[in-house]
RNA sequence: GCCGGGGUGGCCGAACGGCUCAGGCGGCUGCCUGCAGAGCAGCUAUAUGUGGGUUCAACUCCCACCCCCGGCUCCA
């Protein structure tokens, strides 16, 4: 029994259609994710994505399905837009702020899984650097040499995508049409001496002036890996010549991911990948404009300083399927986070009102289904959620237990900590003091001061509730 | 220019041929409360860019137009 718990379609890029997905061996998805260029700091763009393949994986899980997750850190070979000047990214994070780019690597590597972390966004199974595989890089340039996709002008080391029959499947475009159609569009300069447009650099030599601080020797010539071979040779060492998912953003779609299987079918004549997943952009409303000017970013770190739970945000990506476009506002950040909130109230009082018994409804199994077979859609989300707040406000035909069984098998996937709320660190004791102090007033009908250590409490991050069954607090969220 | 995706109530967003066109947020009313908060009950909104067409039936399919967003070798 490879999935015992259902079966899973997701849209597949390659096919433009939703697909059952079945993986290659029983029980066990191997899966590579895009992963982040380190010279600055990740975005919530960046991480909307992120957060889609976390869902993917937990989904995955929840049936069952052991994940081996593999994603990449870039950390070289990044060239700006700037031709002349042939410097790659991470040498202007290096400039910038005056470190080697060694340095800057290991900094926003580290930043990029603190925010990743914030949002409940699980680690990969394996993490592997780009500079860390120069040479699996170099050896399989060279079988793509061997086999004649390969050709050398004055900057690098090429890829012939004219020799590849299939060329640009994952676009629904043929060669010729993309030839066309980006010679049309083209906003950079290319460099006249490559046989094809789409021809892309496999290999690109240092510029002869000036020391890089990220060089290797090859074969060819001192010099470092081009723009999509990392992902490719990575991928194929820790997954296999043939994995089941890939994923990444949508922009990937026409070049990353279309020569990724550029250069693995012309080595191994098997596809790279039985799935190609990408999810769409975070788009930001008329009032803002983010990204593109770089330095005017909104990172995890924006939202903390804003007020938010770094977790509001990853609601706000569960409302809107991974597929569509959403826009992000400052309002729609904060209703998410109202819900979010007042979810984990509700899970709350579920968990401060549980029946002892530990009987199961057909109730019970019916929402587990239900769950089941909407996450198992395409990973609709959206409806989930609705699920969940069904769930929520359902009358008597569910036990407390059992809806507050069911809401933290859920959360299994949301990763929202819906729990938060429920296990409190103990209040300090001046805390409690002023508590039965207020207690107290209250009994006197002494409003005043009832109200005033209310408020002396709240100073301390402690918000006090009234309840038909006495009174309660809790640590103020943020 | 070419390619792709869209335009759904005050906001964010599901649905994608028919079953009341989800859900959340916001707003309103009532219950509860000393008050507040939380919760509960209910309400809210002439909602599907415009004009045609197909159909017994369209948000959903077709055509035209308008507008928006993304990609086109830096970009999730």
């Amino acid at each position: 029994m490879g999935n015992p718990k259902g079966e899973i379609y997701l849209f597949n890029t390659l096919t433009r259609r939703k697909e059952r997905f079945v993986p290659i061996e029983k029980g066990k998805v191997r899966m590579y994710c895009c992963g982040p260029t380190v010279y600055w700091y990740a975005h919530i763009g960046n991480f909307r994505t992120y957060i889609f393949e976390d869902v993917l994986r937990r989904v995955l899980e929840f049936n069952g399905l052991e994940v081996k997750h593999v994603m990449n850190i870039t950390d070289v070979g990044h060239l700006t837009s700037d031709a002349d000047t042939g410097e790659d990214k991470m040498e202007v994070g290096a400039k910038r702020e005056r470190k080697t780019v060694w340095e800057i690597a290991d900094f926003y590597t580290g930043k990029f899984f603190e925010d990743a972390e914030r949002l409940n966004i699980l680690k990969p199974t394996i993490v592997c650097r780009a500079t860390d595989h120069i040479s699996d890089m170099i050896s399989f340039i060279k079988k793509l040499e061997e086999r004649g996709y390969t050709y050398i002008i004055d900057d690098g080391v090429y890829f012939d995508t004219s020799k590849l029959k299939n060329y640009g499947k994952l676009t629904e475009m043929d060669f010729e049409k993309l030839n066309e159609n980006l010679k049309a569009g083209a906003r950079v300069e290319f460099n006249p001496n490559k046989r094809n447009v789409t021809d892309f650099c496999l290999w690109r030599f240092s510029p002869r002036d000036r020391k890089r601080q990220m060089e290797w020797e090859s074969p060819w010539g001192v010099g470092f890996p081009g723009w999509h071979i990392e992902c490719t040779v990575m991928g194929m060492k820790y997954l296999g010549e043939n994995f089941d998912i890939h994923c990444g953003g949508i922009d990937h779609i026409p070049i990353h991911h279309t020569n990724e299987i550029a250069q693995a079918e012309a080595v191994t004549g098997k596809p790279l990948a039985n799935y190609w997943l990408h999810g769409a952009f975070l788009v930001f409303g008329k009032s803002m404009k983010m990204a593109k000017s770089a330095g005017e970013i909104i990172t995890v770190q924006t939202l903390v300083d804003e007020g938010f739970d770094p977790l509001a945000f990853r609601y706000l990506c569960l409302t809107a399927h991974y597929r569509s476009e959403l826009v992000f506002t400052w309002e729609s950040l904060k209703s998410a986070q109202n819900a979010l909130f007042t979810l984990r109230e509700h899970v709350r009082n579920l968990a401060e009102n549980l029946e002892s018994e530990k009987s199961r409804s057909p109730k019970f199994e019916e929402y587990h289904e239900k769950f089941l077979k909407i996450i198992n859609d395409d990973l609709n989300m959206p409806k989930a959620l609705a699920l969940t707040w069904t769930l929520v406000r359902e009358e008597k035909t569910l036990t407390n237990r059992e809806k507050y069984d069911l809401l933290m098998e859920f959360d299994k996937v949301f990763a929202l900590d819906l729990a938060r709320y429920v296990q409190m660190e103990r209040l300090p004791p001046e805390a409690e003091e002023l508590i039965r102090r207020r207690e107290e007033a209250r009994k006197a009908k002494d409003w005043a001061t009832a109200d005033k250590i209310r408020e002396q409490l709240k100073a301390m991050g402690i918000i006090l509730e009234d309840t038909p069954q006495g009174v309660r607090w809790r640590i103020e969220k943020r």
